[in-house]
DNA sequence: AACAAATGTGAACAGTGTCAACAATTGTGC
DNA sequence: GCACAATTGTTGACACTGTTCACATTTGTT
């Protein structure tokens, strides 16, 4: 067999470039789409070559749905930046809440298959942690919010002693409405329903907290 | 080729035992465990003869799907009926949305396959009010929820206006908690923390809604 | 310069969903 | 009764998947 030097050897950074193939196809497909020799073939290398950066599909696709949690994050964040420091504190925190939730559902509707993969493979409260999953701002989309309960207990709005698995509560009911939304049986909403239901939900997570 | 009489001819009820086994393997793997060809084995059949039955094999998951939210209004419908009609109609009433909720999240937690595989295909607003996907009672799991929200109005509990769109949030909450603690990163809670969240997550729907 | 580690390729295997062609049974019109 | 069509199952094949083992080539180390 006849071997002419290779043009693709030393890729020089293959880790990275298959996660960003991983994460266009989880982008347009979801987590179902994300198929290993697919990911190699659109990174010009043989299917083989990701078992040297990855012991399995698996480990593959937690590295695309942390890349997605990432992005997460950075929705999450835009929309923080968005809120003004007015003068109430209270009014601050509250909104700084709400636009925890609002970037998380925003996310969510403009991203559905990326959304999906960041909560389709086991992901564990660690990495929920991980810088992996962090965005810009160096927080994951679980700190986020934590620090957005905080606020609220500082402000005086929320007592201190509800404050304990206050997050548990708040996201599951975002994450809930996001998932029946995208693909449960509350697909096919128009966006006036939609947004909608997000500020009733907000109302109530705000309320019933 | 010499062909002699077959034995299993005209299984009889293909399409349920089909169904049946597809139950089975999602209930021990979730959604990803119903593979055709291991269903067909377990009923003593070709791999073909599956399409005799259903399109695809998302026809054949949806079939699954539909009798795990059949399964899964059966035990809402468990629930219901411990509670006592005791002398306060609001009380009942409450009680009623309560019991709802916390069927939900039971099954989630007993059978945390079979509910995967209930939301993993896409479920259409049409299927929440199939008849395959309905318990003893004839309801699925959206029209009992809708009727107990109905009850909170009649109970003056619930204001009338508010009532547009309740079920979304009643069950955006509950479905979110239920995923993120089966294989969300609220996994490995203890039973414990898991009522905890529960109680205090169906508090939270009560008093915001 | 010799050698080991890292990073890629090639060939192969079991397993999957699906299709086309065929065969055996069951039902139907005369 | 009986030819004939519809139903329901089987056989064989194909393309595709994840994964393993052996091998080749490049890079780093002493």
């Amino acid at each position: 067999m006849i071997h002419r030097k290779r043009s693709t050897y030393r890729h020089g950074d293959l880790h990275r470039a298959l996660v960003a193939a991983g994460t266009e196809l989880a982008r347009e497909g979801g987590p179902s789409a994300v198929v290993l020799r697919e990911v190699t073939r659109r990174t010009g290398v043989t299917p083989n070559a990701a078992y040297r950066h990855f012991a399995d599909k698996r480990a593959l696709l937690h590295a695309v749905s942390m890349a997605a949690q990432a992005e997460l994050a950075r929705s999450i964040e835009q929309e923080l930046s968005r809120i003004e420091p007015s003068g109430d504190a209270s009014d601050v925190a509250k909104a700084r809440l709400r636009a925890v939730g609002a970037g998380y559902l925003r996310y969510a509707q403009t991203q559905p298959g990326l959304f999906r993969t960041a909560f389709a493979e086991h992901a564990d409260l660690r990495d929920a942690a991980a810088p992996d999953s962090a965005g810009d701002s160096g927080l994951t989309p679980f700190q986020l919010l934590s620090a957005a309960l905080d606020g609220l207990v500082e402000a005086g709005v929320l007592p201190a002693e509800r404050r304990l698995g206050a997050e548990f509560l708040a996201w599951s009911s975002v994450h809930g409405l996001a998932m029946l939304v995208i693909d449960g049986p509350l697909r096919g909403l128009d966006e006036e329903q939609r947004t909608f239901a997000a500020r009733r939900l907000l109302e109530m997570v705000e309320k019933g907290l």
